[in-house]
DNA sequence: TGTTTTTGAAAGAAAATGATTGATTTTTGG
DNA sequence: CCAAAAATCAATCATTTTCTTTCAAAAACA
């Protein structure tokens, strides 16, 4: 059976019931179970769905147009990885500013720390943080279709209502020279006032983000804590220089 | 049994009642005390319910509110006219504020005009919204986990950076002396700003809200346009002296 | 053919569950 | 009102179930 097949099959049953057990998964699309996990994940990834353990359910909120592509799910552990530590770092009764993007948004199911107060220009983070019982703030703003981030003059201007011990910030490039940029002015702008009001900033950045620029920067790398992944030394020596750097190994 | 499905039938079960015994629970759920324990209180981090001694209890709210579904159930096509017209009163370019809450909700499929901007604190508005292409901002602010409006601080600030043409305004109670009132203080302030912000508010009160009272007072009577259901000329006519009221008929 | 991708099986890790303990709260009966 | 009895509770532990990771076989591809 092909894989977007056995997809169908889990998305229709799902749609159909709610929740669905993983073992019936496998009889519907007499699969094993490993491959059903590994369904399971992808599809979770894509946001078409939600993990639980023994199976998997609806999301809360109806996810349509959000699905992410295939790019998504490539660096996953990586990233998975960079996340975990991330919120490793958060302390019990934080105040922390969340970034919108995917690479935070993996970070909320790590999140280990209680009493915590998280505010957030995310949309897409809401359910996920308020499930966990995490006092949520958003910042406000216009909302952009594309990624479901709050950006625009409301997004400063709520983002400056508060104070943060951690902000964590996504970006797309990072480089020794250019410093921290994303496509989006209007995101780097937000993602600015969180850092200036921010004791600690980490920024979070893959090894595919590194030695990479584009349109609209964001602050210069001694602003920020770099966590990654990249391990070469070679390519890591020049940001070693400039700032602070944690890597994550595998 | 999967995690998911039992929370589903707790929370059912509770709105059905107001309050459940643990034993009820073990018994419909077929699982023992001590994960109905551990799902209450998680389902009690989470903001869905109360824990009591020997069960739960719905969310002690003041003034007695409704949840979002409970709500939705009641008067549905009295309501419906009511958000129908409320709608119609929008033309092309206006900025409209667009309370949290169920009427306000309702007005959204009945939205015709184009290119309007509207600000909402109702996060359950947004899908519908920005399905409909709408330009869509939102206040910001702490999001109240049983309605999912956006209120505090942050929310006050966040409306006072708009303008609006017309903010229409959901309450839960409407009266001659005592004015708008809505049960939580909280919910209050952001209205009564957003009232403050507009050329011209739109209360949305269908015919059970008129002649009540709950706790927190919006605004007098002569700040905002009535739109009702309500057609008996008896009970109208002491509104209908101190502000301006529009009837909707079915 | 060699290479990549998908699959299923297996082992150890993690999570959920149900029973048990003793503490705490509520109810009962004087 | 008090104290004993009953019920409920949080905390812990062993058991079961499910999960992740890893690896090798099978399938698809070039």
């Amino acid at each position: 059976m092909l894989t977007p097949e056995r997809h169908q099959i889990i998305l229709d049953l799902l749609k159909d019931r709610g929740v669905v057990k993983l073992h019936e998964l496998v009889e519907a699309t007499s699969s094993s179970e490993s491959t059903i996990r590994r369904d399971l994940s992808q599809l979770e990834n894509e946001k078409k769905l939600k993990r639980v353990h023994g199976g998997a359910s609806l999301l809360a909120q109806k996810g349509e147009e959000l699905s992410i592509t295939e790019k998504a799910a490539k660096n996953l552990k990586e990233k998975d990885k960079i996340a975990q530590y991330a919120a490793s770092l958060i302390r019990d009764g934080d105040c922390i500013y969340l970034d919108a993007g995917t690479t935070a948004f993996q970070m909320i199911p790590h999140i280990k720390a209680k009493e915590i107060k998280v505010v957030t220009n995310g949309l897409t983070h809401l359910e996920e943080l308020l499930e966990r019982g995490i006092d949520t703030y958003i910042t406000g703003g216009y909302i952009k279709q594309k990624t479901r981030a709050l950006i625009g003059k409301g997004a400063l201007e709520g983002v400056k209502q508060y104070r943060f011990d951690k902000c964590f910030i996504g970006v797309n490039a990072i480089h020794t020279e250019y410093g921290f940029t994303t496509p989006d002015p209007e995101e780097a702008m937000v993602k600015l006032n969180a850092m200036n009001l921010s004791q600690e900033t980490f920024v979070l950045g893959d090894r595919t983000k590194l030695n990479e620029v584009t349109f609209a920067k964001i602050a210069d790398l001694k602003e920020g804590t770099i966590i990654t992944d990249e391990t070469d030394e070679e390519i890591l020596a020049p940001y070693i220089e400039k700032t602070t750097i944690k890597v994550v190994t595998t």
